[in-house]
DNA sequence: AGCACGCCGACT
DNA sequence: GTCGGCGTGCTC
């Protein structure tokens, strides 16, 4: 089309942009002239002021290409404004980074730059209006209304304007702004929060130093005296502004004195604010490899040291000492020279946000001291930030933090590792809804670094690469030490309802319970709390209702338009009364009751009266370490039993501890979610590993309703492999990944005739997509489907449930199915894809 | 998403 | 006649 009518723009240089503020619909690159003087400054990765929209409202973009043609009318193309000064830029790896993001998880460029910078390096644009030449007296109501308003407030945003007075004022500021009335200022905010400090440093060379300090002294001048003869005195000739002030009592006149003399110089630099300045540093511990770690190490060494990127999968039983292993590459990671532009191999590890706790994090500052930074979700902006720039600048060469980690701007990576590859943490729960796996994966093949993935219950996924050769398996078989597995007891949880207990705390673990009182040893009681009250179960027999086409629990529906409730699969659809009775033994209780923490601390307490009991769950650990404190109480012995969420499974060494128990081990079992049977497993394994790590023997009591699930038994016996070969077949005979991807699309609306019909025209869209000009892609489509919660703050939310290979071809159609939704015909309908969603 | 433009009904 | 409502379409 106009490819032909304007394929050159005369010499000029032509900058591709986009937006960051673009809602999904607009986020397209735009063409936009760059002024002769910033030709050289606007490169690729820097951020630009562009004029955007009828208003020419000032806008952030990313420039992605500088060209020299376009396809657009060259009329109509504006000119940057400027660069966006003190500000990040992207490298390009930063850049191909957006492009993934935006291409996998089906977001807006600005969201995918949102993600992988810091949100206090990017500056919003902000724009005042304010009054000028006052307008002749009859003049238009509005024009007087705004030219009056603006006298009084002084400079306003736009916003502002059209809040107080109304839309029709705020449509008269372009011809106020052409007629001289009034003026726009554009200005910048946010952003930035660098805390500087000041250096000095002595740059004559010693001789002159000492004569002018001579010359001081004969002078009299006491304070230039002082100040030159602390520096000279100081590590390397330098201090900083606040301790030279404070050692030598000079002012900052005699400093600027000496600096004018040319005896010292000044510069500027970064003050980190460190978050951990308060955290015991720790003594590192001596350590020393097994046999068997040590060959794991060499392994992996060997994979480290290819120049092609290389990944591999620790399989190591819980306390093999994984994480001794992963010290061992960083250390080697870190200590490979620099290349040739100078930059330092540098190592990422990423850990799950529960075991970020001041251990880890003095366990690596116990090795690593400065050269480490850690990241986690309670850091401030500010400190995000400072971290962020120190990792950029080459400043530090290790970085250990949560899922966004994963975005650590280190110029050189050497390693990124995954410990508990197969926490779902690593999968984003907010939009774009990446997998620090896949980013992983991507910034390793970038940087010809090792992919390290290590887990005691590896995620069926990274197994399966690991059986098909892509990944490097490696295993530790033996635990470390002179551990032992704990003896694990399965207590039936139908003969405890059977005696008329529904409490807790069944008899088996009340008598281990007391037997650890007596002994004077600790218990640790682990409840589960996930998939609470969604599913119906015969409390008699142990039975849950299950779709007969995902074996996974059904859930259970209130109806919107009626009383009763009904049973449906949140893969398939499937569908069904809820029955008056337990269709596999007859009894009529069938229940979706469970229980808490609380609950379960009462119980306790009633039962064990001289027991003294510490809860840890969201709601005792809100503050930022509170958690550590109960911890570290627990530690000390000042309880007996430690109950608690999730958290006490983690990372925590409790060498009295000989009695886990697991109070409802198949609350998880029954989830909504075809990875039931994998978070169990993982869950239970976890569990039993931490009983008896030390020299006295552990027990682990698994109470359970379906003592015989193939699963429990399973991780009773810590039997990876089997479980792996039972799960494996189970998902490729269902259909369910690592055999297939699941593409979510949510659908959701304010408006819900509309969501109704906006899903039933995508629903014919993607079908007649398959039989045209995507008749090569292979999918099953299912929906639309009810999510569980159907209705969130006032909004409707349907959902189709895609199982397909993910590829060029399936992505181009899923994102084709989202420009269909960002067509202003279906304004009121917002969409996201979900790519292999966490949740059911 | 904003924001402009344009087309209708309710007032001075 | 004009002011102000909202529906429609574009943004380099």
């Amino acid at each position: 089309m106009s490819d032909k009518e304007h394929p050159f723009v005369d010499g000029r240089t032509l900058a591709k942009v986009n937006l960051l503020d673009a809602p999904y619909s607009a986020d397209i690159t735009y063409d936009y002239f760059i002024p002769e003087p910033l030709v050289g400054e606007c490169v690729p990765g820097v951020f630009v002021t562009v004029p955007f929209g009828g208003g020419n409202r000032r806008q952030i973009a990313l420039v992605r290409d500088i060209a020299s043609q376009t396809s657009y009318p060259v009329n109509k193309i504006k000119s940057v404004i400027d660069i966006v000064r003190d500000s990040v830029s992207l490298t390009p790896e930063q850049l191909e980074l957006v492009r993934l993001l935006k291409e996998t998880c089906f977001c807006s460029a600005g969201e995918a730059v949102r993600t992988i910078i810091p949100s206090a390096a990017l500056q919003n644009v902000c724009e005042y209006y304010s009054a000028a030449d006052m307008p002749p007296e009859d003049s238009d109501h509005a024009t007087l209304a705004v030219y009056s308003f603006l006298r009084q407030t002084g400079p306003v945003t736009r916003d502002r304007i059209l809040t107080e007075l109304g839309d029709a004022a705020a449509r008269r500021l372009p011809q106020m702004l052409k007629a001289g009335y009034a003026e726009k200022n554009a200005g910048m905010t946010g952003g930035h929060n660098i805390r500087y400090q000041t250096v000095y440093t002595v740059t004559a060379d010693d001789s002159a130093a000492k004569a002018y300090l001579e010359r001081c002294r004969k002078k009299g001048a006491v304070k230039q005296y002082s100040a030159l003869n602390a520096l000279m005195e100081a590590d390397g000739g330098s201090m900083t502004s606040a301790e030279l002030r404070e050692k030598s009592g000079a002012s900052l006149m005699s400093i600027k004195a000496l600096i004018e003399a040319g005896i010292v110089s000044e510069s500027k630099t970064d003050l980190y604010r460190d978050p951990y300045i308060d955290v015991d540093p720790g003594t590192p511990e001596e350590s020393v490899l097994s046999a068997e770690q040590e060959s794991a190490a060499d392994t992996l060494i060997g994979l480290l040291n290819q120049p092609e990127a290389k990944a591999a999968l620790l399989h190591g039983v819980t306390g093999s000492g994984k994480t001794h292993v992963i010290k061992h590459l960083i250390d080697e990671c870190v200590s490979r020279p620099a290349d040739e532009e100078g930059n330092r191999s540098s190592a990422i590890v990423l850990v799950p946000e529960i075991s970020l706790t001041p251990q880890t994090v003095s366990f690596f500052r116990g090795y690593y001291g400065d050269r480490v930074v850690v990241l986690h979700s309670g850091l401030s902006a500010g400190e995000r930030y400072d971290a962020w720039r120190r990792m950029a600048s080459g400043d530090v060469d290790i970085c250990v933090g949560t899922r966004s980690a994963v975005f650590a701007p280190f110029r050189r990576v050497g390693m990124i590792a995954i410990d508990e590859e197969q926490e779902h943490t690593y999968k984003s729960d907010m939009n774009p809804r990446y997998h620090a796996r896949d980013i992983a994966r991507f910034r390793c093949a970038h940087h010809n670094a090792l992919l390290l993935l290590s887990s005691a219950t590896p995620s069926l996924e990274s197994y399966r690469k690991a059986e098909t050769g892509a990944y490097t398996l490696v295993e530790l078989n033996s635990r470390y030490g002179a551990a032992h597995l704990p003896e694990v007891i399965i207590a039936d949880t139908r003969e405890d309802v059977q005696s008329g207990n529904t409490g807790p705390v069944g008899k088996r673990l009340l008598s281990e319970l007391e037997k650890n009182l007596e002994n004077g040893e600790q218990s640790i009681l682990f409840l589960n709390r996930r998939g609470y009250n969604r599913f119906l179960r015969c409390p008699q027999c142990g039975e849950v209702l299950m779709c007969p086409h995902c074996s996974v629990a059904l859930t259970y529906h209130t109806q919107r338009s009626s009383e009763s409730g009904y049973l449906t699969c949140h893969w398939c659809g499937f569908r069904r009364d809820v029955p008056e009775k337990c269709p596999s033994c007859g009894g009529d209780h069938l229940t979706y009751s469970g229980y808490g923490t609380q609950k379960a601390e009462e119980d306790l307490k009633r039962l064990l009266p001289g027991a003294r009991v510490l809860r840890m769950d969201a709601d005792s650990t809100s503050a930022k370490f509170s958690g550590d404190e109960i911890l570290a109480a627990f530690r000390a012995h000042e309880a007996d039993i430690l109950l608690g969420t999730q958290m006490v499974t983690k990372g925590h060494d409790f060498p009295d501890v000989t009695l886990v128990g697991v109070l409802n081990a198949d609350m998880s079992l029954y989830l909504d979610d075809y990875r039931a049977n994998e978070a169990t497993f993982d869950l239970l394994t976890q569990v039993i590993g931490r009983a008896g790590r030390a020299d006295r023997p552990g027990r682990a009591v698994i109470q359970t309703f379906s003592p015989d699930h193939p699963v429990i038994q399973m991780a009773a016996r810590q039997d990876y492999k089997s479980f792996y070969q039972n799960e494996s077949a189970l998902r490729r005979s269902l259909l369910f990944p690592p055999f297939c991807d699941i593409a979510q699309i949510t659908l959701s609306s304010q408006n819900e005739p509309q969501l109704f019909k906006a899903a039933e025209n995508i629903d014919r869209y993607i079908k007649l997509s398959l039989s045209g000009e995507y008749r090569d892609v292979k999918l099953i489509i299912t929906g639309p489907l009810e999510p569980y919660q159907y209705k969130i703050n006032d909004r409707y939310r349907l959902r189709f449930i895609i199982k397909c290979r993910v590829g060029k071809r399936t992505q181009a159609l899923l994102s084709d199915v989202m420009d269909v939704i960002a067509d202003q015909a279906y304004r009121m309908i917002q969409a996201q894809i979900d790519i292999n969603p966490s949740r059911g």
